[in-house]
DNA sequence: CATCTAATTGACCAAATAGTCAATTATTTT
DNA sequence: AAAATAATTGACTATTTGGTCAATTAGATG
């Protein structure tokens, strides 16, 4: 996917040896002060020092902080694309939703972060992402949600409302990211196992397919 | 609900006659600012920009930006425990299933302000809410998934990890509030309607009773 | 080796901002 | 109506912070 809106400023950059690393790094740091703080709580000397690297070698490789925010940003839309599953027709309405929920899970669990970041870009008004939304993420829905209603027209599945069932994967599964403090609050342990990817995919998996009236 | 470890400032204020519209102008104010420009983004200016009172004013009525922040806190908190429908046993799960999502359907309609605020929150760590997390909230959880136990064990409802089901209903309401942006503009729509609560009530219920294998 | 580009970094500055204070006005109480 | 308390507000300050700059070092390239 190519967020042309964002790479103005990165793709006419210099291309160095150090660059590379030293931005991931600076990314890194960024996303997690960007969490910990808010955009404009996260001062460039915090992930500076997060980043183990001086305020102005920081600065060097990103112009300023809305940069960094963008570099952020990108990244992270770039590991969603990736990380979401994909809906086939040929899949059919049982595979395809095991795949997505399988890969929702897993980039949950593994990718906290990502999510969180995304989450809190849009409960803020999706300032830096509304192209993003207007343009792929409506297109990629319509196209998924276009695929669903085939299977119901061909009685392969309930007759449920498509998008409602995009939206209910997609916050049941994300919510395991964004609320992470949450619920290892609430189950009163200290951080997720590799087994609960697996307990909350079947959960979900288990729960969703039945609520299609597809046999698990 | 006594959120006693907030309200150590505001129990021991003076009490005048305009104070307590002005700290809910305030409030409401702050509310809004908080979630477009995050804690450290929003300064008291523009909450008070906002609010159409002096900065002097604001600080004179929440003595600094953390009690207002601590303010609008204990407001969502509480209108959070109002709003939330409860889980009886004499109700039984189907009936219990469908008062709760439509109490948290309606909530996140209603008020998503206040969804975000606690949101943004639990993403940022729960800086401010890991004692009402780990105490009210946890307790609530684990009498809730007592019931639900209870249901299964009597063969009322599928033998569903009631700890997810909880999970999942939360996740699956609030999720309308916390990404009304997204879900406006994918659906390309200006604000949601009324009927909307009804649609989303019918389908989160439908879906998640026969998840649990009860009859709609 | 000489030249050019990339990388590093301390010092500095202008703008934004949380919070204080004192002076004044409004309202309530006695 | 006098005294006391509540509310209002402009002006001021100390601190934080984004961003610049110039000086220096490291590394590549011819």
């Amino acid at each position: 996917m190519n967020f042309n809106t964002m790479t103005t400023t990165t793709a006419v950059k210099k291309q160095g040896k150090i660059r590379a690393k030293s931005e991931q790094i600076i990314i890194k740091a960024a996303q997690e002060e960007f969490i910990l703080q808010g955009y404009k709580g996260a001062s460039v000397q915090s992930i500076a020092d997060r980043a183990q690297l001086p305020k102005a070698n920081v600065l060097y490789y990103f112009k300023n902080k809305e940069n960094i925010y963008h570099a952020v940003l990108e990244q992270t839309l770039n590991m969603w694309d990736q990380g979401i599953g994909d809906i086939l027709l040929e899949d059919g309405p049982k595979k395809a939703i095991e795949k997505i929920i399988a890969a929702k899970v897993k980039m949950s669990f593994e990718n906290p972060n990502a999510s969180k970041i995304y989450a809190m870009e849009i409960i803020q008004g999706a300032q830096h992402l509304k192209e993003f939304a207007r343009t792929y993420l409506r297109q990629w829905v319509r196209e998924k949600a276009k695929i669903f209603q085939i299977w119901i027209d061909n009685g392969e599945m309930a007759n449920v409302n498509p998008v409602n069932l995009i939206f209910l994967i997609w916050s049941s599964t994300q919510h395991y990211a964004d609320f992470e403090t949450q619920i290892l609050t609430i189950m009163n342990r200290a951080e997720y196992e590799e087994e609960d990817i697996e307990q909350v995919t079947q959960f979900l998996t288990d729960m969703i397919l039945r609520g299609c009236k597809l046999k698990p």
